[in-house]
DNA sequence: ATAAACTGTGGAGTATACTCCGTAGTCAAT
DNA sequence: ATTGACTACGGAGTATACTCCACAGTTTAT
């Protein structure tokens, strides 16, 4: 499929596709005879890895070792396993602070508006 | 209090006081006959204000109108009572969206790597 | 008194992640 | 065949939030 195609069904940007290929998140698909960009399927599950990635707090630059993976079930890399695994402690440490966080914020609002 | 004291205080580098100050963030503070800001609590508690704000997701942009009520508890002011109220639904909804985000994480990662 | 440490300034630089621009070639429909 | 839509490219611009720099005046310690 094309740019267009793709960066609708993966809601993202054409120019946005063009940027995680300048910047190696998404290798270089093949082209056309007439130059144009043809994905595959394949992008669009490596784009929802990136977005799924990103909502949780991942950086363009922590997602880009994970890529390969993605449409490429194998067991191991241990490395990137544990990045995975770190980022999910993150993860739950954020949930405990935006609790906490909403918490004050509350108590604030209470002693400060009303 | 100085400008090295209170960054040290509320954990911030000394720049971004300035750099807060540029912004209209915080309000110039009163300089000695030698040109040095002179900071007092008050400032303290702005700054405590905008980290926990931050935390929690608002922008520097989405503060700076929170920041008269920092160090005058009055009642009312509707307006950002609703900013803050739709902040904290933004915020539960956030914590949502990580646990999700987090179990769908977990799923691709037993998925792909082993 | 002199040197080290602190404060001030404007302006430039950094990092992340896009987003837009102008120009030019390509394709699809009339 | 010409118009309009789509694609390509390099490079510049945007937004957020700092962070650093060089230079100059001030304060503090010896």
């Amino acid at each position: 499929m094309r740019s267009e195609q793709l960066a609708t069904q993966a809601q993202v940007g054409k120019d946005t596709l063009r940027y995680y290929e300048k910047i190696g998140l998404l290798s270089p698909p093949p082209r056309g005879a007439n130059g144009y960009r043809c994905y595959s399927k394949a992008n669009l599950n490596e784009l929802k890895f990136i977005k799924l990635a990103q909502s949780v707090g991942f950086t363009l630059n922590e997602i880009k070792p994970a890529i390969p993976f993605v449409n490429n079930p194998q067991p191991g890399c241990p490395k990137l396993r544990k990045a995975i695994e770190s980022k999910l402690v993150e993860i739950e440490q954020r949930i405990e602070e935006l609790g906490q966080a909403k918490e004050k914020l509350q108590y604030w609002m209470d002693k400060h508006l009303e």
